[in-house]
DNA sequence: CTTGCTATTCACCGCGCGGTGACAGATTGG
DNA sequence: CCAATCTGTCACCGCGCGGTGAATAGCAAG
């Protein structure tokens, strides 16, 4: 095929031509935070092998491989989101003193209310579980709701809800709404009527909150 | 190509085939309502025109005709949500006396969970709200919060809500919560934890509810 | 019957998707 | 040195999508 002086047609400055290194972890990487990137900017409408594998820079069939598809860069995904939760919610009280469940419930929604406003991955995560029932979202939200569990088992110390009310199911709606809140605010600036775009609307929001919060538990 | 004799093959009997009537306000509405069947049914992940115009038997190519596109499409279910509203939860007091603000939220909020539960159009519409901003999707949701809107002034009457309270703001928790919580178990059968199958399960969440309204409102 | 008009269908286009098999270049071990 | 293996790339497939232009079937008036 190429003729004896094809070497003459080599540029003697390569073009930066960005010489890929060929280094598997390195490129399981790149596809993993590509898929993170891609997740929390773009949504869970878009996000299929070929995006992927164009946001990460390479063939998509390095997905199959390394990952075994969709599902298991999913379930990658799902296991990052541990860690995730982790570094982005504070693990302690903050300096305060959590005398009463309403302190505490009141401070876990405040930090769960601005945490999800700050991350955009996790909203798309809640609104892909509320959209769609398939296997691989189901995977995400288990993963999502244990660490979730987890950080407010650790939040909770020794702290009991008070009798007489069903916590969990209150705790639920509790956090259904701030999930619900956050997620219609991203998308529309509002939520029922009510304008979501600066700090002072987030401010009557947090205070809507805590009205809540401290309505029932005091 | 025919032969002569092509005529004895044709069946004595035509199978049963359905003949479409020329009739172009059937036809929309069958589309109308193949549109909304599709949308409650599958989602709005594989909502487009093809699958509206095979759920509709006819082609897609009339869906361009009489409604310009899925676009317009849309916007018709949109003009249709009011009444849709209005057909399916109550307009009166059932009966009671609603002498509080907090009698009031207390059974607007009951019979919004209970209606959006039994209505799968609505859920579709409220989770493609949260997953998406496109133009289609923000007249839907215009739509829909106009209607309900609508709705809660209605039901209102004079009542006032207590001085002190961000009304506003207090009832978009509400609305959120019920919205997210019937999201979650429509798709997962629970919600941050709580179990949402069974008719027991939906008492405590009704009945957290109405905890949470009564301890912000009395 | 013919002539329109309208409702309806059909055939086709380009595109991007998920998925697969074969290939090319670097690295390593015998 | 060759052979095997690993990383990465390419070309290709079938499919269903949104979208469009032209043809066809039924009706109504002249």
């Amino acid at each position: 095929m190429a003729p004896a002086n094809a070497a003459v047609k080599i540029p003697l400055e390569m073009p930066v031509v960005e010489k890929r290194v060929r280094n598997r972890a390195a490129t399981e990487q790149a596809i993993l935070d590509a898929a993170k990137r891609l997740l929390a900017e773009e949504g869970f409408q878009n996000f299929g092998i070929n995006a992927v594998a164009r946001g990460a820079g390479c063939d998509k069939q390095l997905i199959y491989r390394y990952y075994g598809g969709l599902n298991g860069l999913v379930e990658a995904i799902g296991a990052d989101l541990g860690s995730w939760v982790a570094d982005r919610i504070p693990d302690d009280t903050g300096g305060m003193f959590l005398l009463t469940y309403g302190d505490l419930m009141e401070r876990l929604s405040l930090l769960f209310l601005d945490a999800l406003r700050a991350d955009p991955l996790m909203r798309r995560i809640v609104a892909w579980e509320v959209s769609e029932s398939s296997e691989q979202v189901r995977r995400l939200s288990e993963a999502r709701s244990k660490a979730l569990a987890g950080w407010i088992e650790r939040m909770r110390g020794s702290l009991a809800p008070p009798k007489g009310v069903d916590a969990q199911a209150v705790n639920a709606m509790i956090f259904a709404a701030i999930q619900h809140i956050v997620l219609a605010a991203a998308v529309s600036d509002q939520c029922s009527g009510l304008a979501l775009k600066n700090g002072r609307d987030w401010e009557k929001a947090a205070t809507a909150l805590k009205r809540i919060v401290r309505g029932v538990y005091g």
